[in-house]
DNA sequence: GTCTGCTATTAGACTAAGTCTAAACCGGGA
DNA sequence: TCCCGGTTTAGACTTAGTCTAATAGCAGAC
């Protein structure tokens, strides 16, 4: 994915690309992994020519998130973690590694009509944890 | 469930029933809300001649949980809950008041071979958001 | 071009959740 | 009784994340 692509995205999302927004998520759009705001700092500090503030980082992800161009995952105490993928999707926890898949969300049957009256399901989460096959 | 009930039950585990823990386990084991740790400290700081300790609420949760005496639950950011209702079971998370209801196991359908082979599943926790109606 | 005003970024103070440490406190055996 | 292990404790510490107040930078008006 380009930059302009990403440029492009955010924009397309009402969000202002600036440099900072465009390498975070330029980063979180490339990676397989599920990086916790510190591992992002780390990661993106490199690629401009002066170091990201941990606020920006926070603010970015936040701003990214309210304008759907990435998820949070909450899998685990601690760090919250972020992931470009927007699809509906789950997650696999490896409870060996701590990494994190995504589950593609057709895998999961619906389940939303299966609590009955009481609840108005807006959406729903499957977390799996176990341990992958090699 | 009495006071020795819980006794009992934490003995059964292999933990040794201290006052403190049992006016946790006691106040866990009576609440249909899912407490944060700091609730738990304030909900039971009055049940004993002497307030707990924060570090003993944190020691005692923990300690239980490993003893599978309760579950911690991960729905959202901040704050761990925790959850007396060790069955197998499932959540649903009211986004306008934030409270959490069990759902029972029964209601999802069983999930774990639908990931194929390469990944072995332990668990999977299913996470609902949305309304309740009334 | 330059003024103006808004938004984004920033360093660092601050808050909140949770862990760690070292000391004191038990309670059950020898 | 004395000892010894586990338990509790206050408070220091760590870590994730927010807040604040100041600065930087850009887009439009003129």
């Amino acid at each position: 994915m380009a930059r302009s692509e990403i440029e492009k995205i955010l924009l397309a999302k009402g969000v202002k690309a600036t440099p900072q927004r465009v390498v975070i998520a330029d980063y979180l759009m490339h990676t397989e992994s599920h990086p916790t705001a510190d591992e992002i700092l780390e990661a993106t500090s490199n690629k401009l020519p002066v170091a990201l503030s941990r606020a920006t980082v926070y603010n970015t992800l936040n701003t990214l998130v309210e304008a759907g161009v990435i998820q949070e995952v909450f899998t685990d105490p601690g760090a919250t973690r972020y992931d470009a993928n927007i699809t509906d999707h789950h997650h696999f926890v490896d409870v060996k590694s701590g990494k994190i898949m995504d589950i593609p969300k057709d895998l999961v049957p619906v389940l939303q009509e299966k609590l009955g009256e009481k609840y108005k399901v807006h959406s729903y989460k499957v977390t799996f944890y176990g341990e992958m096959k090699d």
